[in-house]
RNA sequence: GUGGCCGUAGCUCAGUCCGGUUAGAGCGCCAGGUUGUGGCCCUGGAGGUCGGGGGUUCAAGUCCCCUCGGUCACCCCA
């Protein structure tokens, strides 16, 4: 293309400014706070991996087989650009070898080569947390009401959590088998697509959203019939655990998840505020042999990812968890060139008072009309007068009661007219 | 990867079907009305290669082809 160079946020990406992102920055805050309180602590991986890291964890995967941003670097390795939270998470563990059970959280973005629509990017972010090290259900009760009690926090009501389990690695096995000849014998009838997936991807075919293959596997072997008694133990334990809680849940057997790894619990939350086709806001579930397919001991986990963006589609569709205002406390105007703009806001900040100024030596007017747009509660004018005789005009831009008082006690007129604790 | 719809000022859009002088509106921005005072009002101004390229034509924002981008949906997922 000729002409002058004229770029954009590549396809499936997005910019986030204010106001908005002040809202992105308190969800996340939200999400520390309560992941904190559980006793968790953040994690910080690196954006890229070497690539196997993630092809171990789903090799069968629509996300690592067609979705990941792979790349060489200078060195020669190959890496890629994490599709999902979990691999890298496990990675660390098997590297550094914490002390079990290891419960962190963290907040990264993920990286899926395919084609953008409403809820769903190249670049997405997720919240997430990772317990890695206990097989006991209470945790997975703990992972599963942290999530859940998390999104109703932001006031969403309009969410359900659908709950199944996939069993240990033989109800699995055992399971796969069963469903493949039950398809198998159906075949004919499912929706044309769904059908080269009965072979190699059974249980692909039962999150399939087309009416004729729906209409199948209402019908088809559940995986609950499936488990083995411990595993049904387990699955009851959550279950108990949940309700004992307040968690409401509703049994979804068809509920597989696109990642290969889980075993047992598998969890999402749906919101029904959305009506675009992307409505799971967060999910997750156990991946009990995850740790040992990356080289670490056999060791238990489960964890879960949100993606923020649906998250506050959803906050938006129900009107809550709206854009706060970033207001500044106070509002600096000099027509003296600059300087007392200068000191003013810096003695403020220090101080402890939010504060603002406009450059550029404008006009009083422009200077007001700026202080007004800001937000800001109220107005320090300095002026010929004031600069003359060591005093400020503090003005109440709601009311526009104005006075003027010495330049010494601007910090503790300011903090009055704010009714603000001196820090 | 496949399909539908859409690309005109910073934003939201009119104008495109039936081609015709300097491409418009609202909002926002800047300035003035008020030589020290915001929000309301009035006046004026800046801002556009009509996504890009090619073609048809005396003439293209408008018609044709290609291309890029956006959006929604499928596959699948956060």
């Amino acid at each position: 293309m000729a002409g002058p160079p004229s770029y954009k946020a590549p396809t499936g990406t997005h910019d986030v400014l204010p106001p908005q992102s002040g809202r992105w920055a308190s969800l996340i805050a939200r999400f520390a706070a309560a992941a904190g309180r559980a006793g968790y602590g953040l994690v910080v991986n690196p954006v890229f991996e070497d690539v196997e890291v993630f092809r171990r964890v789903g090799e069968g995967t629509d996300i690592v087989r067609k979705e990941m941003y792979e790349f060489e670097d200078k060195g020669g390795r190959r890496l890629a650009l994490r599709p999902e939270g979990t691999a890298p998470v496990v990675r660390a563990f098997v590297q550094h070898r914490p002390p079990v059970p290891w419960k962190v959280w963290y907040a990264a973005p993920g990286f899926r080569y395919e084609r953008p629509q409403a809820g769903r990017y190249r670049q997405h972010h997720q919240l997430g947390v990772e317990a890695i090290g206990s097989a006991d259900p209470d945790v997975d009760v703990e992972v599963v009401a942290l999530a859940w009690r998390f999104l109703a926090g932001l006031g969403l009501q309009r969410t359900i959590l659908l709950l199944n389990s996939m069993g240990d690695p033989e109800s699995r096995a055992a399971y796969v088998e069963d469903l493949r000849a039950f398809l198998r014998g159906r075949r004919a009838e499912l929706a044309p697509e769904d059908r080269e997936k009965v072979d190699d991807h059974p249980m692909r075919v039962l999150d399939s959203k087309r009416a004729a293959t729906r209409a199948v596997t209402r019908e088809a072997p559940r995986i609950s019939d499936h488990l083995t008694p411990s595993a049904t133990g387990h699955f009851s334990r959550v279950q108990a655990g949940l309700s004992d809680l307040g968690v409401p849940f509703a049994l979804e057997p068809r509920l597989v998840r696109g990642l290969d790894y889980y075993t047992h619990t598998t969890f999402e939350i749906q919101s029904s505020a959305l009506d675009a086709a992307q409505n799971a806001l967060g999910g997750g579930g156990r991946y009990d042999g995850l740790v040992e397919a990356l080289g670490g001991p056999p060791t238990p986990g489960i964890g879960f990812g949100i993606g923020i963006e649906r998250v506050l589609l959803a906050c938006d569709a129900e009107a809550t968890f709206t854009v706060g205002d970033a207001r500044v406390d106070a509002w600096v105007i000099d027509v003296t060139g600059g300087a007392a703009a200068r000191a003013l806001t810096h003695e403020l900040r220090e101080a402890g008072v939010a504060a603002d100024r406009g450059f550029d030596d404008r006009s009083m007017k422009a200077q007001m009309k700026a202080a007004g747009r800001s937000g800001a509660r109220v107005a320090l004018i300095v002026g010929e007068q004031e600069a003359a005789s060591s005093t400020v005009t503090l003005r109440d831009l709601a009311t526009s009661e104005q006075r003027t008082i010495a330049r010494a006690d601007v910090v503790a007129e300011v903090r009055a007219a704010l009714d603000k604790e001196p820090r």
